[in-house]
DNA sequence: GTCTATATACAGATAGAC
DNA sequence: GTCTATCTGTATATAGAC
């Protein structure tokens, strides 16, 4: 369902529009993001973009949920592995993804600091994400537990949440001094944070 | 040295607007803080802001420059505390600290995350309390290693940058999650903190 | 669907009187 | 120092032709 009936050639210009807010939104911000730059680099008129979108605030929200379709965790990747082994392997897919996806991720923090202009079901879909990925790792440990090569006296959901909250430090660490020093500090986390579970 | 010669009544008004200034800034933010409404609430007129500041932007930095100044770490308390309680107690000061400036750490933080607009002195002010905690934090645990209370085969500034990037960690969940659920974290982490570091 | 031209609003900043 | 009035730029959004 569109707000906006289709020929044709489908939304190609619609399209083209949604892709270059997307990036100039994550690039600049939503302030530093003038309607006429979009429509610039989109090779049409600044009215054309309000005529598919209405307004910038309705266009804004379309480019986020754009920016958010590669946010998942590929699970697959874990299969097979140690219990320690997936820890560090998850470890290192959130702060790859973080890496790879720098702009968006700056972005929704952004979003959430600014206190202004919430889309309430932006944030609730990188809230599920961060509970899935906490999820993951608490069940991992719990798993560990288990099959008796962790120790249990630890809470696997603080653990799990511990770890996530030094990962999401590191990162935040990384986005203030440009350059990279975080690597030494994430070989770190995951060797401390599976060696303290090891029974 | 002032930019502007004072009369006998000191800056009075300069530093009501400048006030005004601190906290309109912290809690809307830079762009959605117009000059208009830091003359409205000044109970003076806009020409008069500028005629005081120039610009906005210097206004802004001003503004900055006061919000800093309760930043600071008060180490006496930690006097007569053996390592472990100091540790403990550094995560709580830290912790406490930023409950109590929260509009400013947001503000901090928006503008290091949003990229434009690095006041370079601040950010360099705000890295360099950084830095200072994370020093002490790894002072102490060097010390607990000398004394034979932990164990020496952790490296202590890595063990300080991770301490440190939890408690970040922490913080941002927190201002996601507008209810305060961190508090179990917390001690968790001062309890694991310290824990692991026991020789 | 796409354009040009225009309306409207509001921001930061200036001029000049007092 | 402080004001009112104004300039100037730029933003979102609309009107109406094609």
């Amino acid at each position: 369902m569109r707000e906006h009936p289709q020929g044709d050639q489908a939304g190609q210009t619609r399209d083209r529009i949604l892709a270059t807010a997307a990036r100039l939104f994550a690039e600049h911000g939503y302030e530093h993001t003038p309607l006429s730059h979009v429509a610039r680099e989109s090779q049409v008129s600044k009215a054309l973009v309000l005529w598919h979108f209405d307004s910038k605030e309705k266009l804004f929200r379309a480019a986020l949920g754009r920016t958010l379709e590669p946010y998942f965790i590929d699970v697959d990747d874990l299969a097979g592995l140690a219990e320690g082994a997936q820890i560090e392997r998850l470890i290192e897919l959130f702060y790859e993804f973080v890496r790879d996806n720098v702009y968006s991720v700056r972005l929704f923090f952004g979003l959430i600091l600014n206190g202004e202009r919430r889309p309430d079901d932006v944030v609730e879909r990188v809230n599920e994400l961060y509970a899935i990925f906490r999820s993951l790792l608490a069940d991992i440990i719990a798993s560990g537990q288990l099959s008796g090569r962790f120790r249990t006296d630890v809470e696997p959901r603080l653990d799990a949440s511990l770890i996530l909250a030094a990962l999401v430090g590191i990162l935040i660490e990384r986005f203030m001094h440009d350059e990279d020093q975080s690597a030494e500090l994430l070989t770190y986390l995951k060797q401390t944070a599976v060696r303290r579970l090891i029974a």
